[in-house]
DNA sequence: AAAGGTTGCAACCGCTGGTCT
DNA sequence: CAGACCAGCGGTTGCAACCTT
């Protein structure tokens, strides 16, 4: 201990994780939780701060994460809810199941935003001042400035704008999809659907503090979805699709405050 | 085969807003 | 009410893998 009853500080781990430490995080929050993050390295035994702890159960340790390549209709997504929220991939995130708002945003810059520009020659003579300037830091992700970040919605709506509707299934034909598939629909396991990203349950607050668990609709953004509504019928489809995902939340959300959810996501992951 | 360039992604940093004391 | 603490978010960086010359 310091002179002010501080502990001293360990020398705290940066960089890769290491399997090791993987586990010993996945084991130590499985088992207890995460009631405060600062407190988990030092109880799992990590030399790691509190927030690395946090970020790496977030986007690859959490059970239920989709990794690999995005499809087409996650790609549509993805373009669809950033021409309406900008750059708000935590939002957007919550109507991607399974998808982490790192991830989105690294595709964002990494691939979706060139993809754009690659299919927009014609765009070179309103705005080929910016694009042309621009693009370079655009696409080395350059630093935050209003005119890139204009230019980055600008992108997302055009692209979303000028999309062929046949790419985009109408309302009608969504619920007709869901009509028939609904028994096709692959079930989900109670920690897939926990931490996949339900946009009516916080489940985050919920993994440690079960009061939030009956949280429903209501804690939707109204705004949001006045806005998405508004501006793009499409957008209904997002939400649709979402909710069609996952259908049974609030019968999840009981059974996972019954109090079996460790258990279970135990025997169905580790 | 090697050097240099590019890409993709994991992780860090700094800021913000909420909660607690 | 103010300050401390914490979680969450978005921007940025670093680096390994891959590609090109």
């Amino acid at each position: 201990m310091t002179k002010s009853g501080e502990r001293p500080k360990q020398r705290q781990r940066k960089g890769l994780w290491s399997p090791e430490e993987d586990q010993k995080l996945k084991s130590f929050i499985l088992s207890h939780g995460h009631a405060c993050w600062t407190t988990v390295p030092i109880l799992s035994g990590l030399q790691r701060n509190g927030k690395s702890c946090r970020l790496r159960w977030i986007n690859y340790l959490r059970p239920g994460l989709k990794r690999g390549t995005f499809s087409a209709e996650e790609e549509e997504t993805i373009l669809t809810l950033h021409s309406s929220l900008g750059n708000k991939w935590s939002r957007i995130a919550k109507y991607l199941p399974g998808r982490t708002d790192n991830e989105i945003k690294n595709y964002w810059h990494s691939y979706l935003k060139k993809r754009w520009l690659k299919s927009q020659p014609q765009h070179k003579t309103q705005r080929s001042d910016l694009l042309t300037e621009s693009s370079s830091s655009l696409l080395s992700c350059g630093k935050r400035n209003p005119e890139t970040e204009t230019l980055d919605h600008v992108i997302s709506f055009q692209k979303f704008a000028e999309k062929p509707s046949s790419s985009s299934p109408s309302q009608e034909s969504n619920r007709n999809m869901i009509t028939n598939n609904i028994n096709n629909l692959p079930k989900l396991f109670f920690s897939e659907w926990i931490s996949s990203t339900n946009p009516y349950i916080d489940y985050s607050s919920a993994f440690t503090d079960s009061k939030h668990i009956n949280q429903s609709q209501d804690q939707i953004d109204e705004e949001e979805l006045i806005m998405i509504n508004n501006n793009y019928s499409s957008l209904e489809d997002v939400m649709l699709r979402t909710e069609f995902l996952q259908p049974d939340h609030h019968e999840y959300a009981n059974y996972y405050s019954s109090g079996d959810f460790f258990i279970n996501s135990n025997q169905n992951y580790f």
